[in-house]
DNA sequence: GTTGAGCGTT
């Protein structure tokens, strides 16, 4: 009787079913089009998201899979957890997150400033003249954008030029490049 | 060819 639909405390452990699969552990050369082709077995997919690392451009090691239908959402994590690929042991679970963090709001989205306010205090910015200051950027504001849940990602489905098919790329790579030295 | 714990930006 202590579990609360409600408690994030363990969704970690136990996410909703949901579209969006989390897919972790993966290859740092496992791309989105061999997510595809793995995921898309089970049934529609309306996204995948591999997450890069934003300094080097690398993978960052885990991706998220959107399916269409949460039926499908659930076969593929049942079935493909667990599974290898490229060499790794991946791990596939429903979503704790819904989406990407808004990418950069460009509006002040902390809660209006009155002097005194109980505002989350981020102090310490040893903030000069107004009382009209900006905390983070980044501080915590996207919290209040979950409600873009509903976000279309069919729109930002992107088609990559890419001509490297998983099943080359795995064998020889960049052999094709000779600089031929003289 | 860097391993790896891990829930998110272009």
């Amino acid at each position: 009787s202590k579990k609360d639909s409600h408690s994030h405390g363990d969704a970690r452990a136990n996410p909703d079913p949901n579209t969006c699969l989390g897919v972790f552990g993966l290859s740092l050369y496992t791309t989105e089009r061999d997510l595809r082709e793995v995921f898309s077995r089970h049934g529609p997919l309306a996204g995948v998201n591999v997450v890069y690392d934003q300094r080097t451009g690398r993978s960052r090691g885990f991706a998220f899979v959107y399916f269409e239908h949460i039926a499908d959402a659930k076969e593929a994590m049942e079935r493909a957890n667990g599974m290898e690929l490229d060499g790794r042991r991946i791990r596939v679970d429903y979503s704790i997150t819904k989406r990407a963090h808004t990418p950069t709001p460009g509006i002040y989205m902390g809660r209006p400033t009155h002097n005194g306010g109980g505002s989350s205090s981020s102090s310490g910015g040893g903030g000069g003249g107004g009382g009209r200051r900006r905390d983070s950027y980044y501080d915590r504001g996207y919290d209040r954008y979950d409600r873009y849940d509903e976000y279309d990602y069919r729109y930002s489905r992107r088609r990559s030029p890419s001509p490297y098919y998983s099943r080359y790329r795995s064998r020889s790579r960049s052999r094709s490049y000779s600089p031929r030295r003289y």
